[in-house]
RNA sequence: GCCCGGGUGGCGGAAUCGGCAGACGCAGCAGACUUAAAAUCUGCUGACCGAAAGGUCGUACGGGUUCAAGUCCCGUCCCGGGUACCA
């Protein structure tokens, strides 16, 4: 068969997609002993309206060099792409045009799989799944029973952003200022039954098994951070003339003797208890303005507020009576909702006091140096004028039973921490800053809960009929209660118990869409199987993730959430690893390019003309410079991958998206920088194809000359060793250098030449397969071995070293590859250049590197 | 504020067990081929001084360690991401 004599993108990649899909290339092999598996997974995308953007292509080519690459190498891979298609903009589409989701969704879908399959992935196609697929979500259905089975599912008031205006629940990003995004509504919070998973009780594994997993740092830091596990104590207030007593959560017992007032969150139970009948009125006005405010006014809140109850506490530790005032920077929902206030060492609590001039007593000396590094003056610490909240001496801190005085912070909080339990008022305690996860949404398009609330009041699990499926409907507009559009679903809505008779009402919430992407990585495993979400015996085979690799943005939610998830499986017995994920790799972000002015302002790239190779504003005609930007709609800087794939061809832009520069950076998109990978691609073909679309007449069993062994072994090395670490940008740059010295030669080695197109595949897998077929291969080269290198031949015999003097080069030299010191230095004297850069000068000192260089050290 | 990344030519980036800074590519300049253009091929391309040979400077900035620093240490600045009263 002969090929067209130019490198033609658009007929050979068409023709290669439908041969790997007709073949199953890539099938995944379950269960099969005889190779090594690899489960190397991409983060599913949402199937958007929009379609693809560069950005998506960036990991999912990164993984599937990598495949490739790996199958090469004799593993079983597992390599698979699916939708995560349950979300709010196919709902809010319906709502505005009346369209299904579900139409929607197969639509967005359909195209998404379109665009995959264009780049030439190498997934089991076999084993696409749907998150909106009831084949799926019944598994998803499953786990939650499952979760709700171990007392990890319940229901709780929970206030959210109620819109009266527009009759729905909005999410905190849809809320802004305390009013909604669309239509500027006054949004309150309302107290709402939610169903809510007990993250919580796992918070501890989740912290200590990241250090388990190979994921980059930051990302690790992150969860801990999210997690943010506290090591403290708790002590009781009594409160002065009751019974009542309010337990406080604090880091720092040491510090009681300075505890000067108390502050309750002002939805604390005891704030109505306590408060003086003087107090009631600016108390009650306080808790009510404090319930208007989001999560994010109060936190926005530069300024201390807060009001007195007119009740005293007693600090336990010397019996004095202090105030208990409340205020809104005390989270209800953090350790026990009350503190005490050491606002000499305690920055809010410093700010709180001056505000409304409590006293400030100091009971630690600061360290004198940590002060000053700080510029903290000690005085001012000592006369309760700053604040202090590191490491020093303990003063002011000793009653007829205990004193911490002199001792620093560690020892004083074991010290003080005995007293209060041999007191039995205060014990050591843990906190987590992790909160239960609240999982359910007021929403149509998202997996019904498998659940009915009785006329008893009972919640009936139906786990015996799964998949609760999503009821048909016409209209998807909010119910106006607040509750979802399923409310509407009147023939849906009703329950009746098969067994008993009882009728009920359905849960009406819906689950979030981190649900279905919380275990999709299991269904690959098993997409078809309709008795399990998945097969134990495949689970154990595939299980762990070898490589998962997506975008930083979920760095925190949907990996803490799979894990959560993961977890509570494995204690189920479902699945066999403790952690879904055994490496992580974040790809950077593709940035659009941007222009902006003088003063720094973003301008439209269509505002944007070149004038005399200079960027101008079409308007103002003011020079701008180039700048890199998120891409986006409003700034005209988005880039298509079909425009790129139709212009150059999948493979071009495969190997652009990783030439760009290290997978993990943040990286501008240049569109000229694909002409670059082009030419090479161009030039690959050249060196192998002749004029007449035939194999090229250059290419012979002639030896190759040493240069050329030499080359290929390094490129062979070098690709290989790149590519299992994913630098390919790297491996692409040596690629590069053996088509520019190959072209050259008139005599190109067959055996080399088949190395390099072996090399290649996995990066330009269409052309790799053309080119492999064009020299007499009947098959794939899927599952071709990998090219091997002779570390011998990687070297050459003879090298140029270095010669410095002082540090600075004076001569290069060719010497012996194996030349000893005593040889590199002899040969470095005796060379004129060297001698006249030491003339007039007594050598010191010679250091060798072998095969590197010599630095000759002289007076 | 705190945590995590990162600052290298006109641009993307390469080189980190300390050992020739700028591989590879883009853009630019010059030349070859061509009636011409495109494509392709060849050469040059960090800055400064110099006719050249050559020299000086140079990896955000200021110090330090070392025969040798983009790389290690101390301090500062800037950019990006995350997070935010978590007691």
């Amino acid at each position: 068969m002969s090929t067209s004599p130019t490198y033609d993108p658009a007929t050979i990649e068409p023709k290669w997609q439908e041969y790997w899909l007709t073949n199953k290339s890539f099938a995944a092999v379950d269960l099969d002993g005889s190779r090594e598996k690899l489960y190397v997974l991409d983060m599913f995308p949402y199937p958007s309206g929009a379609g693809l953007h560069v950005g998506h292509p960036e990991g999912y080519t990164a993984t599937d060099i990598f495949c490739r690459y790996k199958r090469m190498k004799g593993y079983n891979v597992l390599h698979t792409m699916g939708w995560d298609a349950f979300g709010l903009p196919a709902e809010q589409y319906a709502m505005q045009t009346n369209t299904h989701p579900s139409v929607t969704t197969q639509k967005n879908v359909d195209n998404f799989r379109r665009q995959i399959r264009a780049f030439g992935f190498s997934y089991d196609w076999d084993r696409e799944i749907n998150t909106t697929d009831p084949g799926y979500y019944k598994w998803t259905q499953w786990i939650f029973c499952q979760l709700y089975k171990k007392g990890l599912a319940y229901i709780d008031e929970v206030a959210v952003n109620w819109c009266p205006a527009l009759g729905t629940v909005l999410a905190n990003e849809e809320v802004i200022n305390g009013r909604s995004e669309r239509g500027d509504h006054p949004v309150i919070r309302k107290p709402m039954k939610q169903w809510m998973l007990k993250i919580t009780a796992y918070a501890e594994r989740l912290l200590a098994d990241i250090d388990t997993v190979d994921w980059p740092e930051g990302i690790k830091e992150q969860q801990r951070n999210w997690i943010g596990k506290s090591i403290g104590g708790e002590v009781d207030f009594a409160v002065a003339g009751r019974s009542e007593t309010i337990r406080v959560y604090t880091t720092r017992p040491d510090t009681l003797f300075g505890a000067t007032y108390m502050v309750l969150s002002p939805e604390h139970e005891l704030v109505a208890t306590i408060t003086t009948p003087e107090q009631r009125a600016a108390v009650v006005a306080y808790q009510e303005a404090a319930a208007k405010k989001s999560d994010l006014d109060r936190a926005e809140a530069k300024d201390k507020t807060g009001v007195f109850t007119g009740a005293y506490a007693i600090n336990p530790v010397n019996g004095q009576q202090i105030p208990i005032w409340i205020s809104d920077y005390v989270l209800i929902s953090y350790g026990t909702g009350a503190i005490m206030a050491v606002p000499a060492h305690d920055t809010r609590d410093f700010a709180f006091a001056q505000t409304f001039g409590l006293p400030i007593i100091c009971i630690m000396e600061p360290d004198a140096k940590a002060a000053e590094a700080e510029g903290v003056a000690v005085a001012d610490v000592l006369a309760g004028k700053a604040c202090w909240p590191g490491d020093g001496a303990m003063i002011n801190s000793a009653n007829a039973e205990v004193s911490l005085n002199g001792l620093p912070k560690a020892q004083a909080i074991d010290t003080i921490v005995a007293w209060l339990e041999k007191q039995g008022i205060g014990t050591k305690a843990v906190n987590y800053k992790l909160r239960d996860w609240l999982f359910s949404r007021q929403r149509y398009w998202g997996e019904p809960f498998p659940v009915a609330h009785m006329e008893d009041g009972s919640i009936k699990l139906l786990d015996e009929e799964l998949p609760v499926l999503l009821p048909e409907m016409e209209e998807f507009a909010p119910s106006g209660t607040g509750e979802s559009p399923l409310a509407n679903a009147k023939d849906w809505l009703d329950y009746t118990d098969p067994a008993t008779g009882m009728k009920g009402r359905r849960e009406t919430n819906t689950m979030p869409q981190w649900a279905g992407s919380c275990w999709y990585y299991l269904r690959y495993i098993d997409p078809k199987n309709t008795e399990a979400g998945w097969e134990s015996a495949k689970e154990k085979y595939w299980m762990p993730v070898d490589l998962y690799v997506g975008g930083a943005e979920h760095a925190v939610l949907h990996l803490l959430y799979a894990r959560f998830w993961h977890k509570v499986l494995f204690d189920c017995g479902c699945v066999s690893t403790k952690e879904p994920f055994q490496r992580l790799v974040n790809q950077g972000m593709i940035l659009g390019l941007s222009y902006k002015d003088a003063r720094g302002a973003l301008v439209p790239n269509d505002l944007v003309e070149e004038r005399d190779g200079n960027f101008v504003h079409k308007d103002t005609g003011e020079t701008l410079t180039e700048f890199p930007a998120k891409m986006s709609k409003s700034l005209r800087n988005v880039v298509n991958p079909d425009e790129i794939v139709a212009r150059y061809g999948a493979d071009a832009f495969r190997l652009y998206e990783m030439f760009m520069g290290p997978l993990t950076a943040m990286k501008p998109w240049q569109t000229k920088g694909v002409d670059g990978v082009y030419r090479f691609l161009h030039k690959a073909w050249r060196m192998i194809v002749g004029q007449d679309g035939e194999l090229s007449p250059e290419i012979s069993d002639a030896p190759m000359t040493a240069e050329q062994e030499r080359l290929l072994h390094q490129t062979i090395q070098k690709v290989d060793e790149d590519t299992n670490n994913l630098s390919f940008n790297t491996a692409i740059s040596q690629m590069m250098i053996f088509v520019n010295e190959f072209s050259k030669a008139s005599q190109r080695n067959r055996a080399a030449i088949e190395a390099f197109v072996q090399l290649l595949a996995p990066y330009a897998p269409h052309m790799g397969e053309e080119l492999w077929q064009l020299l007499g291969h009947g098959t794939s080269l899927t599952h071709e071995p990998y090219p091997v290198y002779d570390a011998a031949k990687t070297k050459a015999s003879e090298v140029e070293i270095v010669v410095q003097v002082l540090g600075k080069p004076k001569a290069r030299l060719m010497m012996p590859a194996d030349a000893g010191t005593a040889a590199m230095e002899a040969i470095a004297l005796a060379d004129d250049k060297v001698q006249a850069a030491l003339a007039g000068k007594s050598v010191v000192k010679v250091i060798t590197v072998p095969g590197r260089l010599v630095n000759i050290v002289a007076k």
